[in-house]
This record gives C-alpha cells, structure tokens and sequence, in this order.
DNA sequence: TTGTATGCGTTATCAT
DNA sequence: ATGATAACGCATACAA
C-alpha cells in the first residue's frame, strides 16, 4: 500500500492537489472552510508530506550538514547537541558525518553533504586536513559553511573558535605565579590553528616572565600515551618542573609518568591541561585545565549559519567569533604553600 | 550560476542525459568510450549528483534516521559512532535526531524521519515513552525500526538489549560475595525495560542468597543527585551496608553521601554501578561497573537494519538480540580482608 | 478562491 | 548502444 500524497487528498475532497499544497502550506488564498477539510482528511488519512520532494521543487532543503572528526568526543558529542538546540526549532534537521581524523573521509564526507544538498555545512576539521578545497568547493556551489573550533581561514564563511590564546596564556601564567619557572609545552601539530594558538598563548607568558622555553616545546605529544612517553623522558632528565598540556589526555599521561617516576604532582610538578574532558575532575590529582564551552560554540555556530542562510552576512565576508574560555584551578597544580591569587 | 546537472553534461557532449545517467551509473549497456567522456566531463564540470531527486524518483533513500535521547550521552554517541561505521560503507548516512527523553519530541523527531522519507530507523526510546504508537505506525507505513537499549515489543522488529539481567545478577552477587548483605537497588521508573530487567537481576541474586531485599528497591534515584539524597536517608539510616545502583552516575552520588556520613567505601559499604561511564574508572574510589559494548551493539542495530531492509527478515517478526556485559571489578566493591575469586 | 500547467533532476521503460 | 518519454510528489506562475 502506498502512502497517501495530496493528489490522494485532493481525489478524495474532489479538489485539486494544488489547492491541497495550498491548504496544507497554510496559504491565505485558500477559503478557510476547504483548508479546515483538507487538514482533516489529511490526519484521516495519515498524510506525511514527502520532504524529498518539496525540497526537489523549492530548490532548497531543510537538512544542513555536521561533519565532525569523531561523534563520539565529549566536546563534539556537546557541540552537535547545542547546534542541534537551535537549528530544530528553526525547522532544520542534521545530517551528521564524521572524518575519524582522516581528509580524505573529510572530503568523502563533504561530498555526501553536497549530494545531500544539504542547506549548509558546520564543520570542524580533521587534524590531518592541510588541504581546503573541498569545503571551500562548498562555498563557491553557494552551500554556506561555518567552520567551528578547528578552523582555516582559507574557507570563507564564518568561524567559531575557542579562545585558545588566552586560555594558555591563562594556564602558563598560573603555573608561573605557584612558583614553576621549566614548564614544558606538549601539544599537537602547530599546523592547526588550535595548538598553534595554545602554542603562542604559552609564549606569551613566558616571554613575559623572561622564561626560556626554547627546548621546552614538543609536538605530537598529544594523547595519553605520547604524553606519558615524553613526559617520562623530561622528567627523567630532570628539565623541568611543570607541564602544561595543550589536551586533557596527554595531561594524564603525564601525571602518570611523574608519578611512575616518584615524585608528587603538584608538590614537585605542577600539571595544566586542556579541554576539561569529563574526567578531569574525577583523577587524582584533580587536573587544573581550560574549560572551552561546547554548548556556546554550537549555539554560535548554529546562529552564524542562520544568519548566512538568511543572507545577513556577506558571503566574502571573514568574519571570526571568539568564544571565551575559563581556567578551573584545582588540584595538579595547587602547591600548598603557595598563594595563588 | 545553477549547479551542474545531467542535462548540461549531456548538452556539452552532444548526447542524451539518459545515456548521460546510465554511464555514470556504471551501467553495462553503453559503450566503454561515452562511458569514459562523460565521467570526464562530469569531473571537468564539478558535477554532483542530486541524491534528492534520484531519492524521488527511486522512491528510496540513503538516508537512515537515528533517533536516541540524547547525543552528548557517552553510550550514546559511541553506539551512534558504531552504527555509522556500518552504515557508511554500506552507502547509507545518518539523518540523526534527539528526544532530550521527552516523548512528545520522541514523536516530533519520528515524524520529521517519516517526513524525509528515510530507509530505515534506528531508535532508543526515551525515558519517559509509554506510547510506542508512533514507532510502531513507522513500521506499518513500511519504515522497518530497530531498537536498540530501551525497547518495547509492542514495535514490531529487531530489537538489540544489553544483558542487564546477567550484568546486575553479577553486581549483586559479587557484592554478596564480598560479604555484603542488606544491599539496596537505587534505579530509575521500572517502567523502561532496562531497569525492569537490572531489577530483575538483583532479586534474583538476593533470593539466591536467601537475603531480604522488600524495602531496599527505590525507584527515581538515578542521576547523582537523587542517588545521593536516597543513599543519605538510608546510610543515616543503618539500614544497608552496601548499594547496588542501576546507574553511574546514582553511584556517584551514594559514594559522596556514604563519605559525608563518616565512611568508608568499600571498607564500610559497598558500591557498584552500571554503565562504566567514562569516569567510572578515575573517581576515588575506582567504581566497580557493569560494562556495556556500546560498539557491538551499535554493529549489531546496523546489521539488523542493513538486514530487514534487504528483506532478509520477515517484517513481522519478534527478534530479539542480547548484548553480554561484563562486570568491571574495582575497588569501591573490594574489602580487602575478602576473597573475591 | 480555485484550477491548469509546468518543472525541479533523475531514472526506468520502451522504442530504435 | 542510445534516444524519447514519462513519472516520482510537490509548489508555483498564470489563468479563470
């Protein structure tokens, strides 16, 4: 049995499938007597508008396009949900895709998207991705994308970052006030703009302290093992005598490695990350670390693309919103001795 | 300028677009050359197919709906990653929605999935549900729906659960074999299959035992907060000396409320959770957890899905598929003294 | 206020 | 191997 269309609506009423469209859409022109029995005979009948083929006529859709490097991360899972939060009231539906931090899945995932004919694209790109042109490809076939947290300029449209710099500058700047003068940096690749931001929010305030970190910074020390591996390594050399993390895992991986080495966080090693992953607040110690608000990301994002949809904002327009972050101070890097004010 | 559609490719090459739409079809009966010209053509132009008016005309679509109570829940999005890493290779995407466990959005979020005129979906229901009218009307316009966690058999198709009678059976259990005896149940509505069944579980394992357990079940103390109310009354009470909690999040909170009586856990009183949510295994002390494989049963609802819509299962069909659990033994369920074998 | 006619982009059927 | 034509379900410009 097929499911029921306006033309079986409208056969059923002895009227037209136009006047059915019409009344279903809601239109003035329709005399409120026939609109009151079409809406009937349509919940009679179980009538479901075909999405599929209102957006074929009207040449647009009502589904826009997330494409994430993993759904299943505190801080994305968090991001989809605050996006979600606001594109469905305004009649909008996701079509979620992940890259698993692969470009070419990106790509792949951006090209479904484009199939889809989805309304527009928020996005936040996989570490690996050094090439943009399938997203820029995006915008140039009129699809608006708004890039979130991992972002590159090259991409018009608008974009939502965390407040990366300050929130390093924030944590460098607390360990230096507890007394910590080594402080090593272990982060990610600096080609993206994240890590490239934690990176100079790290040297800002040591430069401002007149501290030296030239041997001090190390890449690819990001999750919990490549954390725990360097941070061995460092402690074993007796370089330093505090961490700051551009990531909460690598932040654990560190405490254990100090740890495994006998000493004490923070007594003699202070431990700052970033991101404040659910656990963060749950090990011991405590890890101080950079809260980024997910649900003010989705929620910005979600609005810039609204506002492009809605044509408030100049396609060439490079426009960038900076999300604030907050420092949590607990435990790994809270000398007792020390006042942190 | 309009994006690139069969028709121009066929214009530009002297040719019909319905020789066009066979060779990028890959259909067999047109020759090896055109075949090759308009694929490169197609390149040249930057075309992309419309998956919304080949939905249309098909009459199927690519898309799968996903329906689960929220996103951001750890289980969740791990399961939502899971049915992904099947559906995509097999050409499907995932049209995904949330019911914030409200049913009256649970049915909203359907109804927008029938709208777009997914393939198949894949649900869990909210809390809240007790009118399974809407799945169920899925089914019959001939939308097949697996469920997957929280189920109900009045939906007719597969239907993917955890063992959460086994995994609480084995919670309580060990419990008793550590010597615990007044063991009390915090959980959520007994209504929803999963705390029914982990329900289940613990009687069974307290008849078992011989041990009395008639005022020691306390329905609506699931989130930390109300498992922390409820295990404060009853610690303050001396009427238990250990807990078994449908939840992680309930057993959080009874930890909290057995150390802001004065005692120790498990030296005092036991605790067991279920979920093994990602902080299960950092908070003091460790949590010891049923584990659920969000993964499997997220490849399981897929394969179940891919299933039903090849027809490879009689629609009417009442099947059922149980996920093992395992219980993580940690130490907020390990005296010391006791031999836990 | 309602009806008529047309097209969105694709694919399937039939013919050549 | 390719072309002509129709149809998927809906929305709209135009006519009445």
């Amino acid at each position: 049995m097929k499911r029921t269309t306006i033309i079986d609506i409208a056969r059923s009423l002895g009227i037209t499938p136009s006047t059915v469209s019409r009344a279903l859409a809601g239109n003035l022109r329709v005399s409120e007597s026939t609109r009151k029995r079409v809406q009937e005979k349509a919940l009679e009948m179980g009538y479901q508008p075909n999405i599929v083929a209102s957006s074929l006529r009207r040449g647009k859709s009502d589904t826009i396009g997330m494409l994430v490097p993993r759904i299943n991360r505190h801080f994305f899972s968090h991001v989809i949900s605050a996006v979600e939060e606001i594109l469905n009231p305004a009649g909008y539906n996701l079509l979620i895709c992940q890259s698993h931090e692969k470009s070419e899945l990106e790509n792949q995932a951006l090209q479904v998207l484009l199939k889809n004919r989805v309304a527009g694209i928020i996005m936040s790109h996989a570490m690996e991705t050094v090439d943009f042109e399938m997203a820029r490809k995006a915008t140039e076939e009129r699809v608006p994308v708004v890039q979130f947290d991992r972002v590159n300029k090259e991409v018009p449209g608008p974009r939502i970052v965390n407040d990366n710099f300050s929130g390093a500058y924030m944590a460098v700047k607390h360990l230096i006030r507890g007394g910590y003068s080594r402080i090593a940096h272990l982060t990610g690749s600096l080609g993206v703009n994240v890590y490239s931001e934690r990176h100079r929010g790290y040297r800002y305030a040591m430069e401002e302290a007149s501290l030296d970190f030239d041997e001090l910074v190390f890449e690819g020390a990001i999750t919990r093992e490549t954390g725990y591996e360097k941070a061995l390594q460092l402690v074993k050399q007796h370089r330093v005598d505090a961490f700051f993390c551009a990531g909460d895992f690598a932040s654990v991986g560190t405490i254990q490695a100090i740890h495994d080495c006998g000493l004490r966080v923070p007594e003699d090693m202070g431990v700052v990350g970033f991101a404040n992953e659910p656990f963060a607040g749950f090990i011991t110690p405590q890890l101080t670390t950079v809260e980024q608000n997910a649900y003010d990301m989705g929620h910005r994002a979600a609005n810039a693309l609204i506002r492009v949809i809605g044509g408030q904002i100049m396609t060439g327009m490079d426009q960038e919103e900076v999300v604030p972050v907050r420092l949590l101070v607990r435990e790994s890097s809270m000398r007792a001795t020390v006042n942190n004010k």
